[in-house]
DNA sequence: CGGCATATGCTTACAACGTACGGAGTATAT
DNA sequence: ATATACTCCGTACGTTGTAAGCATATGCCG
């Protein structure tokens, strides 16, 4: 007798849940990561939010996984499918800004998804995660820049938002979370004197907005760029 | 009877090893880090590496490690202190690029120190690792810049520096590790005609040199500082 | 010299991890 | 009815970090 096809665990014998997909897994997977840290990821851990045993995720056709590789990868391409597009302003410095607030937003709604960056698996593993890439390419080229130029560019954005954020939630030289500032703070008042110049900018990053700070690093950038294509094409 | 003091493995019954250091285990691991990367890095690997058992790292003097954490933390500690600092030129510009050279420098000798502080672990740690830091903030304060904005032009150019290492041997959206690039190249040869610039500007990815690439963001950041520092301090 | 106290390293043991292997249950095709 | 395929689970192995306890070597006291 097949009790109602419930997506719950029953007790029953062998009760129809809904089937398993790479999709849910990987859901599952991100939703444990994002409450619980990226080492709370565990084959086991993902077969329990599931109603499943480890062994269950595992398969080589669409609907499973290989591995926890696998698992990882398709974290990542998860997350980078979320990326959300500005629309293109007339206010080119603007529309820069808003892409580059996207990118960070994305990476701080799942803080150890960089983590997951800095290991190898890359946005460059699907051809949907690229997307991003292309959106950004064709801003830089829109103000005229060689293609050379347009490259190079990218690099440069795409360091500094990485960098800044895993300094941001990581605690990276001159981090700003919480633990640290307050470890950093006492460090700070028992300073030796040569430390001058730190003790000097500590407040400032004790109270300072981290937003803020993007903002200001972002400025930095666009100002060059700007700076760089004006003095490339000079008006004659 | 003991046996010349020797520091290598004997067969006898207790041969005298040269004792256990902090800084030996410490060393040991970094240097199997650097070999072999940071998944070999293990207690018992570290163990070998020092002819010893995992165990006998174990103490909670200091002469010993609290655990695995603290090896981590030891590393990356260690590294920071290899940070060297240019002397100042005279001009400003040129200090400020060979300083960001030297931190780049220093995480792409360790290349599996990023890992590492994309974790918990910053610099911040012992008031040894700050000095890089505090020299850091006086190349920004000599060119006139207020405590606030220092602190964040220190956090842009941090940002920045670590982000590109992680780009450049990570893989990151764009990275420009062989493997990646490959990868790229393939999917880039068959790329749907929606991403037109990626295919344009692929080549300059595939022939570019990591270092003028690095120099490039760096010109960008600097050429930002300048002129914001200009446009602050009109001279009347 | 004997007798400790301390420091140092080894042995064993355990829980948690990723996953290889084999098998049981159900659904679909013939 | 029989065969095939798919989904999932139970068990087991090797590796990890480390807690607990033991053995040995060294330093200090008389």
């Amino acid at each position: 007798m097949s009790r109602s096809t419930a997506q719950e665990t029953e007790t029953g014998d062998h009760p129809r849940r809904t089937p398993l997909t790479r999709e849910r897994i990987i859901e599952a997977a991100l939703s444990v990561m994002d409450r619980e840290g990226l080492e709370a990821v565990t084959m086991r851990r993902i077969g329990r939010e599931l109603g499943v045993e480890a062994m269950s995720l595992y398969g080589h056709d669409a609907n499973h996984v290989t591995g926890k590789e696998d698992i990882l990868d398709g974290i990542c391409e998860r997350v980078m499918s979320e990326f959300e597009f500005p629309e293109p302003g007339r206010d080119w410095a603007e529309t820069c800004r808003r892409a580059a607030r996207s990118w960070r937003q994305l990476l701080k709604a799942h803080p150890d998804v960089m983590r997951l960056f800095a290991e190898e698996r890359g946005p460059v593993r699907s051809v949907e995660s690229m997307r991003p890439m292309e959106y950004a390419l064709r801003l830089f080229r829109e103000i005229g820049m060689s293609d050379r130029d347009t490259a190079q560019t990218f690099h440069a954005f795409g360091g500094y938002i990485q960098g800044f954020v895993i300094m941001e939630q990581g605690s990276i030289a001159g981090g700003i979370t919480e633990g640290h500032l307050n470890r950093t703070k006492e460090i700070a008042t028992e300073l030796p004197d040569e430390f001058s110049a730190l003790r000097a900018i500590h407040p400032h990053w004790a109270d300072c907005d981290p937003d803020e700070e993007f903002e200001f690093g972002l400025d930095l950038l666009i100002r060059g760029v700007l700076e760089r294509v004006r003095s490339e094409t000079p008006r004659t």
